[in-house]
DNA sequence: TTAATTAATTTTGTATACAATATTTTTTAC
DNA sequence: GTAAAAAATATTGTATACAAAATTAATTAA
């Protein structure tokens, strides 16, 4: 093994092995640093290496990688290891047209069952977002933005469907890291404001409007032409045996 | 271990040991004992005993469950096993809820997307699913009646929702056994020619309409008042200690 | 030097061993 | 005989050992 650094973005106090890390604690660490692009799509996710980091050994970790693998997070190739997923342009558009049909739903639902403690919890949602927004931080907020989704979900009060949106919005996120053309995204705090207030007005045909539009711009934003553009270069000028995928650093 | 009798419903013959069965194999297996029933909800289901059933150790049997579990078809207790799943009645309106949503958008994407030769596809799936209707094979019937909702999803080209169709499915699939009221439902067979007509004739509304009305007959013709009434009359008279968990068959 | 072949190494897949926890049985007290 | 407590048993959770496969490095031929 690649004694010499098993350097990895997993939010931990330099190179060091944590002892007593279970299941779901290294799970959520590694959805962690997934989502907020710590761990680049392609990344090869060694199981020596990860349980040598969290201290555990190799069989946590691949109940940890199977998990996050039915999540379609990470994707496991049979005799060759677990990668970061990166999804295809055609899985994009699936995930984006699943995504419309579902919050389309929960946003129906959501309107039905609101609370007013729900909208304080979706406006606080919100502002979380652009603070993170306004102090340049953009790890916390790719994952605030979601996190929005998510508690709509959670309002709409159907745990399969909330399940289905959280691993929308993962997948969302890679799809993100991969695709996105040009700079970062204008500012989506403003249409889940606008979102918010449609709901409370309980216009349920607006607040679905709205969500259609936040969904297609955000697909929009993407470049899903060809492989990427930049992977199209690689397969014209490589030499044939394709060096590409080695080339990724190993977690 | 009780050597006696790992008699199991696992399409087998008798309780021998089948070497060389790799997780995929055993994943379908385990899957369709428990869509067909001969698996009830509830049934324990022991890494030894299936180890020995399957000819693999539990670290492949592990990996199984674990699967199961992910698409809620199983439900593990830490420490304490795995077991087919119960789904309550609140965790069945949510299935059928999200079945709702997500077919109602399959169904408008495959009109879309239909070819000739999709529309054969479905009318061999429901002439299937008459003729083992016809031959009082009820096993084979309620695979096969789930059978065309995942077919349709296949012609809307989208294998996430399609992923999601399937596990709604196998869970509706559950939910039936533990709820259904009364005696068997009426052949389904003709519902779904009828959506096979809407869609074939492009009728978006209508093949919604009737795949809505076809979903809420089958909710029609659940019991899911209370815990299941049968599980009351035991908690009431039951002696303190609740034995009946223990009483069911492990596997 | 380059390409192909072979050997060495690394990594995953599975079985097994042991520790921790649950369950069952036995014992003891009333 | 019943109920509670303790011991015995069985089952799950995790680590480790070994086999199978893939990757990498080394060797050889052109």
């Amino acid at each position: 093994m690649s004694r010499t650094a098993p350097t990895v973005a997993l939010r931990q106090s330099e190179t060091q092995t944590r002892k007593g890390l279970h299941n779901d604690q290294i799970y959520e660490e590694m959805f962690a640093a997934i989502l907020e692009q710590r761990l680049a799509p392609g990344t090869k996710l060694s199981e020596d290496t990860l349980g040598e980091i969290f201290g555990v050994s190799r069989t946590v970790i691949r109940a940890v990688l199977q998990r996050l693998a039915h999540e379609r997070i990470v994707q496991i190739h049979p005799n060759r290891g677990a990668f970061v997923s990166e999804p295809s342009p055609a899985e994009a558009q699936e995930v984006l047209q699943a995504r419309r049909l579902i919050e389309a739903g929960i946003i129906r639902e959501a309107i039905r069952r609101q609370v007013p403690s729900d909208m304080e919890t979706l406006r606080q949602s919100v502002a979380a977002e652009r603070e993170s927004l306004e102090q340049g931080d953009h790890e916390s907020w790719v994952r605030l933005s979601g996190d929005f989704h998510l508690k709509l979900a959670a309002i709409a009060k159907n745990h399969t469907l909330a399940a289905y949106v959280k691993e929308l919005v993962s997948r969302t996120s890679l799809i993100i890291v991969q695709y996105q053309k040009g700079n970062v995204s204008p500012c989506s705090c403003d249409e889940h404001t606008q979102i918010i207030k449609a709901i409370e007005a309980r216009d349920e045909e607006k607040a679905v409007e709205l969500m259609m539009a936040h969904l297609k711009a955000c697909e929009d934003q993407l470049n899903l032409r060809h492989e990427e553009g930049k992977a199209d270069l690689f397969s014209i000028f490589a030499k044939p045996g394709g060096r590409a995928e080695r080339k990724r650093r190993a977690v």
